[in-house]
RNA sequence: GGGCGGUUAGCUCAGCUGGGAGAGCACCUGCCUUACAAGCAGGGGGUCGGCGGUUCGAUCCCGUCACCGCCCACCA
């Protein structure tokens, strides 16, 4: 065995025999509790970022833990088809060979798009594999795998058969780049500094005029009104009057509405329905028209001068500023700094416009799902997760599901000639209310989100009424970051309830974020991303994993190499402390303690394992970390192994060393797989992965001497002494309280300290206020803790 | 604009329901006795963001201010 522990070569190895082996596979005819986590369907497009990782480690900790539990362990991978990233990956791929969608077709573009896939996609789960997770790779989905499609046919006609599905012209958030409207979560707001442009509209009967503030001069050309607030004094006798409206020349009347802000500008609203939604409303309300003049490209359109028409909205803008300024009619410009919605895939601005597009009522399913989690039926971890899911399923807003996308599952509506809407899983043959057979579909396809909402179900057969279904659903855990507790976790829990009428998952762990570690996040375009396979090229899987483990909290951290580095340190230590064992050849493993310090490790392993199972039960990954981490070094090697190591070659102290690794190495399991499987396969022929949990142990309590010895080790903590750990246990204590020659000065030193800490703990004692007020266990301790210090004293002569 | 979280050793972070400030790394000193391309033993270093308050006692609870970050958001 090599001194140093090199995990390449290795690491790969095992987690081919484990897959060969079949040992991630889940089957529902065997027995055991159920646990299931499905992962979070990584775009079939994407690549294994920090993210990933870090989940990934998260989620293989748990379900490695629980299938040595005896669980019926299933950890579901797959895809996602990611509608939109996918698309603009191959029209990208199209731009280059000169060709585009449109000149292709929809039919041959999907064509491409699956060629695409079956060459460059879902190479994540390769990088799933190599950092030790163990998927039931046999069961890997697709968001578009037939089955998978009739699932989401199923769930939107089951929603349309509900009255919850509508079609309606409103205003959507439409990327001009991806030439489709997005939701509201995939909006992001981001400050931008733009002039508030003060414009005035000549009163049609000549009186005079009226001022109006607005950041977007081009939407000018399509105003329908001006708006105030009913009760503004200084335009209550311009109501019902006509303005004029600058560059179109149109009337357009003044009216009173509540939504206007008095505060704001002028106190006096353009209405632009076509292009804001707060206008679109008003417009609606006044039974006002919402024409449009900037198109789906993003270019000025309809009835406007013809020589804006194809313009950017920038330049419109301009034009319209420079001919209020010949008209006389700009008052003034100021600078204006507001926060402005991007589609948060290209960055676009986002344009607001109103379209005809299918929408969900979410209201009924939205309350099912507050009813989980307030329940407690389903748990956020952090807490304060709840909350924040609550509030916003509070507050939900119908969901506009179309996207006017080719890749992804087109809408299961046809319409007749005559307008009549079908909705219907699989082409109906005519026209369900006039019996038309002039049928045609939809051209949009849903929002992907849509479909992953029934990821917990559909991957196990749903519809259908599958073994893996009954057995599986509904599932444990869901871990994921913050920003996707909206867009995919409330809906799945939503679709659960709706579809199956259960929850999806009791537990949703919400991981820390890792930052580059300049603080800024990590991100492609930044730069500022760090490749986890690098990492683990450089320091291994179970060194990544432990590292990540480490970083991950509830809390946004900054990615540093320095966990990692203490992760593969640790591989190495247990790689040599198996070594030092292994050095005579392998041995039974069998707990035969027959010394303090034997029973006192295996006692320390058991107390450990008992505070691992606590932290992984709540989902502390960093402190179950940390602690095998002091189990491994502090207690295993630095005391125990240290003190055995002269009767190494006792049949009796070797099997009890084998055990006690064999405790060591089930407990690191979890976390570092593939180093404890391969030590584990030295005196082993069954394997880890599959092998028993530690089941709860007691030892007799007589270990006091190797306690004292390592007490005695932190009293003399700041002196000079020598601590030699050989030989038995009062050995041990004998070796630890003598100083050494060159210590006594120290000696003095600790003296002091001691000194001083009796001081104050008679001086709080004497304090009788703190005897009389404060809680009686607190005296108690503190007596307690005197009486120890005056011990100290004592032992220090 | 609303909400949430953070501010602890040079760095990255722990500190549960208030009762002597911790880890890893970095740095320093010793020892190296062959399991450990290192290891072991030990050490220095912190007015726990500022200011008030509650309390016998506050890193911890309350208020306030200052930065930093995140989420949500239809004031043009």
């Amino acid at each position: 065995m090599d001194p140093l522990y090199r995990p390449q070569g290795v690491e790969e190895r095992w987690q081919r025999v484990w897959e060969e082996e079949r040992l991630y596979h889940a089957d529902p005819e065997q027995s055991g509790d159920a646990y299931v986590i499905a992962v979070p369907p990584p775009n079939v497009t994407g690549a294994l970022h920090m993210g990933h990782a870090l989940n990934g480690s998260i989620q293989d900790a748990l379900v490695r833990w629980h299938r040595m539990r005896g669980f019926n362990t299933l950890w579901q991978p797959g895809f996602d088809h990611a509608g939109i990233a996918t698309q603009a990956v191959v029209e990208r791929e199209l731009r280059k060979e000169g060709t585009s969608r449109l000149e292709l077709g929809r039919e041959a573009f999907l064509e491409r798009v699956w060629q695409w896939l079956h060459e460059y996609g879902g190479v994540i789960m390769s990088q799933f594999r190599r950092l030790g997770c163990s998927l039931d790779y046999e069961r890997e989905r697709f968001t578009m795998d037939d089955a998978y499609v009739r699932a989401v046919m199923r769930f939107f006609v089951h929603l349309y058969g509900r009255g919850w599905v509508f079609r309606d012209n409103r205003i959507v958030n439409w990327c001009s780049d991806c030439r489709t409207s997005i939701s509201d979560l995939e909006v992001e707001h981001i400050d931008v500094d733009d002039a508030l442009t003060y414009a005035r509209y000549p009163l049609a009967d000549g009186s005079g005029h009226l001022t109006i503030a607005t950041v977007r001069p081009a939407t000018i050309l399509a105003d329908v009104a001006v708006a105030v607030h009913p009760e503004d004094e200084r335009y209550g006798d311009l109501v019902g009057k006509d303005v004029v409206v600058p560059v179109v020349g149109r009337h357009v009347p003044v009216i009173a509405d509540a939504r206007v802000e008095r505060e704001f500008g002028t106190g006096a609203l353009k209405v632009t329905p076509g292009h804001d939604p707060i206008d679109f409303d008003i417009g609606r309300d006044h039974g006002l028209p919402a024409p449009a003049v900037i198109g789906l490209d993003g270019r000025m359109t309809g009835d406007i001068p013809d020589l804006l028409v194809g313009l950017t909205e920038e330049e419109a803008a301009d034009y319209v500023v420079d001919w209020l300024r010949q008209e006389g009619l700009l008052e003034k410009r100021e600078s204006y700094r507001h926060s402005v919605g991007h589609c948060e895939r290209s960055g676009t601005r986002i344009q607001p416009l109103a379209s005809l597009q299918w929408w969900v009522d979410m209201g009924p399913m939205a309350a099912a799902a507050i009813d989980a989690i307030e329940s407690g039926r389903v748990t956020f971890h952090p807490p304060v997760q709840n909350r924040v899911a609550l509030d916003w399923l509070k507050n939900i807003r119908p969901w506009n599901v179309s996207r006017q996308l080719w890749w992804g599952h087109q809408l299961p509506i046809w319409y007749c000639p005559d307008g009549h809407v079908t909705c219907a899983e699989s082409e109906p043959d005519a026209c369900a209310e006039c019996g038309a057979s002039e049928i045609v579909r939809d051209p949009d396809v849903l929002d992907t989100w849509f479909s992953s909402a029934l990821w917990p179900f559909a991957t196990l057969g749903w519809p259908e009424d599958t073994p893996a279904l009954r057995r599986y659903y509904p599932g444990d855990v869901n871990s994921t970051a913050r920003e996707i507790i909206f867009l995919w976790e409330a809906r799945m829990v939503m679709a659960g309830l709706e579809l199956i009428g259960d929850i999806p998952f009791s537990d949703v762990i919400i991981h820390s974020t890792i930052l580059a570690p300049d603080g800024r996040r990590m991100s492609k375009s930044l730069g500022t991303g760090i490749d986890p396979l690098d990492l683990i090229a450089r320091y291994g899987a179970d060194a990544t994993r432990y590292g990540l483990l480490k970083m991950s909290s509830t809390q946004d951290v900054r990615f540093s190499e320095q966990p990692i580095e203490e992760g593969r340190k640790l591989a190495n230590k247990l790689w040599n402390a198996s070594r030092l064992l292994l050095m005579g050849g392998a041995s039974e493993s069998d707990a035969r303690p027959s010394s303090v310090e034997e029973r006192w490790i295996l006692a320390r392993i058991d107390t450990t394992r008992a505070e691992v199972e606590e932290d992984l039960a709540s989902f502390d990954f960093a402190h179950a970390v940390d602690r095998l981490y002091h189990l491994t070094f502090d207690d295993f090697c630095d005391w125990y192994l240290e003190a055995i190591k002269p009767r190494l070659q006792e049949a009796d102290a070797r099997a009890t060393a084998f055990a006690a690794l064999e405790r060591l190495l089930t407990l690191l399991h979890p976390v570092m797989p593939h180093v404890t499987e391969e030590i584990w396969a030295q005196f082993h022929d069954t394997r880890l992965i599959v092998s028993p949990w530690l089941e709860a142990e007691t030892y007799e309590d007589d270990f006091r001497p190797v306690e004292n010895a390592q007490t005695a080790a932190r009293i003399y903590r700041r002196s000079r002494v020598r601590i030699k750990l050989m030989g038995d246990a009062s050995r041990i204590f004998e070796a630890v309280v003598r100083p050494t020659e060159d210590g006594h000065g120290d000696v003095e030193a600790e003296r002091e300290r001691v000194r001083k800490e009796i001081e104050r703990s008679e001086r709080m004692l004497a304090n009788e206020r703190f005897v009389a007020n404060a809680a009686p266990e607190a005296v108690t301790a503190e007596r307690e803790k005197l009486a120890q210090y005056l011990d100290e004293r004592d032992a220090l002569g």
